[in-house]
RNA sequence: AGAGGGAUGGCAGAGUGGUCGAUUGCGUCGGUCUUGAAAACCGAAGACUGUCACAGGUCCGGGGGUUCGAAUCCCUCUCCCUCUACCA
């Protein structure tokens, strides 16, 4: 959520920044959060004036009752009463401005960063760096869809019977394969200083809204009605929440977390012509880290993470590319955002791998989540995240990358995990 | 799941209707002393909101209520502890 001080004191560039993300209507509705947060602020001073006379007149009781002198105060009592019904309304008022305050703030995205650039569609995603070579595969070469019931590897029917589609079962060496890249990511982020979390997968409503998914997309996630709980969409949800509510000392910062978790989205809407096997799933495995960072070091921080993330795809041997996602393109809440997309070969497309964001304070301001400067003032913090990696894609751009006629090539920096070296043959 | 007890500032722990935002101890920070440190002594310090700055307001697990007045009374929810029962 925006700050409504960062929207008086910066208009013209928020309104220039919401422009970006093509959001309708941006100058109006910021001038209508100004309108609505001065009206908040006089009627929170006639509240807090009449709320003054109470509590004095509360006390002069108190200290007539101690004198014994009773009749004085239960006159003063009497003169109380109507005070009271206009305290009652003014708290009304307040409540009524304060709601329609943060309805609105909820709407408003991020603002962008300035270097994000123009655009409304991915086509319009800037291509920062590419890596990698794609190799060339026979005319033979499968989609890993064909690949994994080949060796297989991942059962989607088992999936569907038990529980659905975009379930799958991981087996033999498609389970090993997937729980080795977990532990090599694991392990790199260990070693790139990041300590390891494990976190529940079901979340309460203070978390959803706390890292920006309530109630923008309350219909992406599954939702448990009996215990009022939701499974969580990526491990961001429950490790940034972890701060919710602190006051970080600066000695401690910046806050370097990794967890491995389960992924749960409904995808309502969004299954179409090239969700086959491995690209779109319900559940899917990730690896995520997390940064809590100083407002004045958060860019220095979110291309340490994105150099991190590169590294991974580049010990995997995966032609990569690194896009900069336009204004249009950008999720709610992230005000510059890396995507990383791997070559799949048999495909022949690109796919989103990971997603590298810096929140700025968007997040943090829900949070509650700051820290205390010298002179004892309590700040915002910078909150960022990213995927390193999720599992899914990057096991379909290896298995088709890597295939050879008689099998799959596992990458090198996997043997020690996998304890073998290919697949089939 | 049943019975009972509890939730107060970084931690421990007083406070059961009237200046209590809250006694006290530990811890923290500053100072005196010391070559330096420890000890001792003196002092400072909660969060949020608000203002140019004051002032003012809110916060004693969450929500609601009683009262002129609530940390203190009532209702409700959540969580924790002990005992009993059950179970990966």
């Amino acid at each position: 959520m925006l700050q409504i001080n960062y929207l008086r004191q910066n208009k013209e560039k928020a309104i220039k920044g919401l422009q970006k993300r093509h959001f309708p209507d941006a100058e109006s509705k910021i001038e209508q959060a100004i309108n609505l947060d001065d009206q908040r602020k006089k009627a929170q001073t006639a509240l807090d004036n009449a709320l003054s006379l109470s509590k004095q007149y509360a006390n002069e009781i108190g200290a007539l009752m101690k004198e014994g002198k009773k009749e004085e105060a239960n006159q003063k009592k009497d003169a109380v009463a109507t005070l009271k019904n206009e305290t009652k309304q003014l708290q009304d008022g307040l409540i009524e401005v304060e709601k329609q305050l943060n309805e609105l703030l909820y709407l408003l995205p991020n603002i962008p960063h300035e270097s994000v650039p123009e655009g409304k569609t991915p086509e319009d995603n800037e291509v920062v760096l590419e890596g990698g070579t794609v190799p060339t595969l026979s005319a033979e070469a499968l989609p890993h869809w064909e690949l994994i019931k080949k060796y297989d590897l991942i059962d989607f029917e088992l999936g569907n019977k038990i529980t659905g589609a975009g379930f799958p079962v991981y087996k033999g060496k498609g389970a090993k394969l997937q729980r080795a890249l977990v532990q090599f990511f694991l392990d790199e982020a260990e070693k790139a200083g990041y300590l390891e979390i494990q976190p529940p997968i079901v979340i309460n409503k203070d978390s959803g809204f706390g890292t920006g998914q309530l109630p923008d997309k309350e219909g992406q996630m599954y939702y448990i009605p009996q215990d009022d709980l939701y499974l969580i969409p990526t491990a961001e949800v429950p490790i940034t929440n972890l701060y919710r509510d602190e006051i970080i000392e600066k000695t401690a910062l910046p806050i370097r977390n990794v967890g491995y978790t389960p992924c749960f989205r409904r995808e309502a809407g969004s299954w179409g012509a090239h969700v086959r096997g491995l690209n779109r799933l319900h559940q899917f495995d990730k690896v995520e880290i997390v940064q809590i960072q100083l407002p004045e070091k958060s860019y220095e921080t979110l291309l340490e993470m994105r150099n991190h993330v590169e590294k991974l795809l580049q010990k995997l041997q995966l032609p990569y590319r690194i896009l900069r996602l336009c204004g249009g393109d950008m999720g709610f809440t992230s005000a510059l955002t890396y995507d990383f997309e791997v070559f799949s070969a048999a495909q022949q497309r690109w796919l989103e791998v990971s997603s590298v964001s810096n929140f700025e304070t968007f997040q943090a301001n829900r949070l509650k989540l700051r820290y205390r400067e010298e002179d004892k003032k309590t700040t915002l913090l910078h909150t960022l995240n990213g995927s390193a990696l999720a599992l899914p894609r990057i096991m379909a751009a290896i298995l088709e990358n890597n295939q050879e006629e008689k099998g799959i090539v596992i990458p090198e920096v996997l043997h020690y995990y996998t304890q073998f070296t290919y697949i089939g043959g």
